[in-house]
DNA sequence: AGTGAAATTGAAAATCACATTCAATTTCAA
DNA sequence: TTGAAATTGAATGTGATTTTCAATTTCACT
């Protein structure tokens, strides 16, 4: 199947730390990888419960923060206080629906260049950054003007 | 003294709206007002009991919401999860120091228009948005390179 | 296969920041 | 002065996450 990489990774993350390779493991990362982006760890608990309804919630959360700390994932914290998930992948920013709560990403080469250059007018030096923007997506905008 | 306006400003606001005037709320816009921006609830809070040492941190909690929405305050969710609140004025985004935790605000017209050229491609209605960088301000990095 | 030290699990309890409840108090228009 | 309505603040509730801890599982090494 296709996880076969990613659950390689997790496997080589957990011999490299001294970390048990076990079934709740393997399963989270099924559930999180099956998954289109942008999931609570509410949401992988559910889904993971239907095959192993035996792990419990807590599991699911270290186990994310751990997929996070092996490259796997990243943690998202938009406004409305709960983290999500995605795979992680190249640098990249959002835009949200306040509506239907759509995610799309967006990057911006020029952005990223020009907030590099306000930083430097600081001497402030970037680590990471965060740029979303709220509204409307194009569906709801068209919902709403019905 | 010079919370002559934004005194007034509340004033104003609660007649408007049929609320009232009391002493806790004249203290609490008082304590903030005297804070430089980017301030908690809990910070406020401290402030404003060394005069009126029984004033609750339930009302100064309600009372910021209050003052937001009489356009006097903003509210800000930087990193962290705690809310931090700010004299409220032009629209600016913001640099974070995650050493010291100063916050530095800026304005860059040119990203603010690129970021709407951006929703428009997806046909994204922008209500509002959050661009935060964060790393090291100049006296950290210095403290940091000794 | 068996052993045991170390890691993991999961239920429950703790934490953290914020929000709500409610009885007592205060405000303010009449 | 009065009393209806708003406000206060202590206590309690909430929601998301985090920690605790006893029981279980993993896995390197017999």
């Amino acid at each position: 199947m296709s996880q076969e990489v990613e659950q390689r990774s997790l496997s080589q993350y957990l011999e490299e730390h001294n970390l048990k390779h076990t079934k709740q493991r393997e399963a989270i990362l099924a559930a999180f990888l099956e998954a289109t982006g942008h999931i609570t760890s509410e949401e992988i608990h559910s889904r993971v419960r239907v095959d192993h309804p035996n792990i419990g919630y807590t599991t699911v959360y270290r186990t994310m923060k751990l997929l996070c700390d092996a490259g796997l994932a990243t943690e998202r914290h938009f406004d409305g206080g709960v983290t999500r998930y995605e795979i992680e992948h190249e640098h990249h920013d959002h835009l949200v629906c306040l509506r239907c709560g759509k995610i799309i990403e967006f990057e911006c080469a020029m952005i990223e260049k020009t907030q590099l250059e306000i930083a430097d007018r600081y001497r402030f030096r970037v680590l990471r950054h965060r740029h979303e923007l709220y509204g409307h997506c194009d569906a709801c905008v068209r919902e709403l003007a019905e």
